[in-house]
Order: C-alpha cells, then sequence, then structure tokens
DNA sequence: GCCAATGCGTCAACATTACTGCCATAATCG
DNA sequence: CGATTATGGCAGTAATGTTGACGCATTGGC
C-alpha cells in the first residue's frame, strides 16, 4: 500500500532548492568580493570605495545624486567615501552645466588605472564562470538575477552605463 | 573591402556583458539582502547574525570551526555575533560526544522562528525569481554562480544541509 | 604520564562602513 | 522672494570586520 521509498516530496524539494540557490548566492557573492577586497586593504581603502569607483567609471560625469540612488546608502556615509577618492585623487568633481549646484564626477587616470586593477579579477572570474556554463547558462543566470532585483530597480539596474 | 557598419566588436560585447554581469549580481545581492537586514535591525541585530542563524540552522549540531570555514571570517568576529545569539537565547551549543571540545551549535526554537521569519522573505524571492525565468534558467543561473565560487570551496557551498 | 596540538573563548585596540539628525551653502524654479 | 533641490559638513552611534595575545580544556602521539 505505501510506497516505502520516501518518495520526492515536492514541497521538500522546493524548500531545498530555493535554499541551495540562497547559498550559492552566498558563496559567490563572497568569493566574487574577496579578490579586489585584498587589493583595497593594502591601499586603506574597502569595499565602498570599490562600489564608488565602479561606478563612476561605468558613468563617467554622473552627478552625486545619481550615484546615492544606486549604492542606496546615506549621502553621509558616500560622502566620507568620495571624499576620500577626491583627495586621494582618484575622482574628480565638475561643476554641473545645466544646473551648477550637481557635481559630476569621474575618474582621473590614476582612478580608471586603479578600477581597472580592482575590476579585472572580477571580469576573469565572470569570464571564466560563463565560458564554463555556456551561452544558455548564461543567460540563465541574467533573467534570475535580474527576477532577484526589487522589480522598481530592474529598468535602472539593466541600464548601465549610458545604454539606456 | 570594409563593412561600413560598425560590426559588433566581439571585445566590447565580451566587455560590456561581463559588467553587465558584475552589476546584475551587485543589484541582486543589495536588493537580495535589504529585507531581512530591516527585520534584523528592529532586532538589533545585523547581517551577521543572520548567516549565523542562517547555517545553523542549515546545519544542526556543527561545531564552530566549520562555521567558520564557511563564513571566511576570523573566530574573535564569529566569537561576538555568536555570544549575543546564544545569550539572547537563539542558539544553544552541546559539548561535541566524539570530541569533548567541540561546542556543536543548534537553533532554540526561538532561533528556528527568527530563521524562519527572516528567509521567509528571500526564499519567497528567489521562488519568484525562478518561476518567472523558467527550469532552463534556473539550471544556468546554478551553473554560473557555481562557476563564480573558488574551485576550492565549490564541493563544500554544495554540501549545504546535510547532503554530501 | 608528559607534552604539543587542537577547539574554543576572550580581552584589547583599531578600521571600515553604515546609520540618524542637524545645519549650511548655493543654485534653480515658480 | 520663497521653496525646493543638490550637495557638503559635523557630531554621535553601531555593526562588522581585523590583528595579536592569552587562557583553558581536551585530545592524541610518544
Amino acid at each position: 500500500m505505501n510506497d516505502p521509498r520516501p518518495v520526492a516530496n515536492p514541497l521538500f524539494l522546493r524548500e531545498e532548492e530555493l535554499r541551495q540557490g540562497i547559498e550559492l548566492l552566498f558563496f559567490a557573492y563572497r568569493d566574487f568580493t574577496a579578490e579586489p577586497d585584498k587589493i583595497l586593504a593594502e591601499l586603506g581603502l574597502g569595499r565602498a570605495h570599490h562600489r564608488v569607483i565602479y561606478f563612476v567609471g561605468r558613468n563617467p560625469g554622473m552627478p552625486v545624486s545619481a550615484l546615492l540612488d544606486i549604492l542606496k546608502i546615506t549621502k553621509q556615509s558616500l560622502s566620507r567615501v568620495l571624499g576620500t577618492l577626491i583627495r586621494a585623487g582618484f575622482i574628480q568633481q565638475k561643476a554641473g552645466t545645466r544646473d551648477a549646484r550637481q557635481r559630476l564626477l569621474e575618474l582621473t587616470p590614476k582612478g580608471a588605472a586603479l578600477e581597472r586593477r580592482l575590476t579585472e579579477g572580477q571580469r576573469r572570474r565572470v569570464a571564466a564562470a560563463y565560458r564554463g556554463a555556456g551561452a544558455d547558462a548564461v543567460d540563465g543566470f541574467r533573467k534570475v538575477l535580474t527576477g532577484l532585483i526589487d522589480e522598481s530597480e530592474r529598468l535602472k539596474a539593466l541600464a548601465g552605463g549610458s545604454r539606456g
């Protein structure tokens, strides 16, 4: 009458499947950030500096407000990190032409060099994972990650540099 | 002789493709952690507490050393977080039977309840992203994320609970 | 039984990254 | 002119991480 095997319980499988996804995200992010963190530590900088350098490099001339919207931190937190990077000569500000209140941000050559150095390892890592998984897998990876982003943020996230 | 169209430069596309992957990872992780962070803040806890509660819930009876190996933080950092959780009654310790030096960790009922509350939103989010992307995409998602993990950590990461 | 190594905890000091709240300046807009 | 916007600065606080040193109980090899 009863099947002696513990037949695959769909609820259990689902739970297990979801937890595996959660864990993969944790482990991947952990290892993904470890490399640049090391380089940053040598320079007395932290992960927050990398994020700022990355996105300013990606969106040259962006105002502070746009950076705040991406990072989702307070302006006070950003202000300190940004101030450090400006004083250290990685980022420079220019007054906005349309709105003179704005401080438009861009990397200096020194900043661009650091950006390349920091992101190089991450690019290599992503490239290796893409190569190993194949084009279809990459497509799925992007689909799922996009679905994980808050709906209201998806367009902004995919806009990336000056693509959108 | 020359193709007048700026033919898709494979190097550019690759760079763009990789950067998009990097950004998706950032945005997904940002939004993925925002929800539990709010709940934790109400309790005077932080993301580190969630990680500990999560993995102890996943691996009941795990020793401290295993947790250190997963989280990749120093025992001093863990000790503080773990101490808080134990004093607050979310986690309890039992001496190891095989090795009496070990402190085997497990969630109390109170801890298990908090774990469910914290992870519920994340599970829902992952479930929604999985549903929206489809089974093939989920497979690709897992493949790529696995490839992003340090090779030496992949087996451990996939071992999850007591699956491996 | 001695002794080194292991597993865990703790104290001290410090850095980074985040937060809230408040105030200031300057420019834009209505 | 007055309200809003974009930005900067200061003060205080907290979470999370680090290194270094030490203690204590237990284990395991000799």
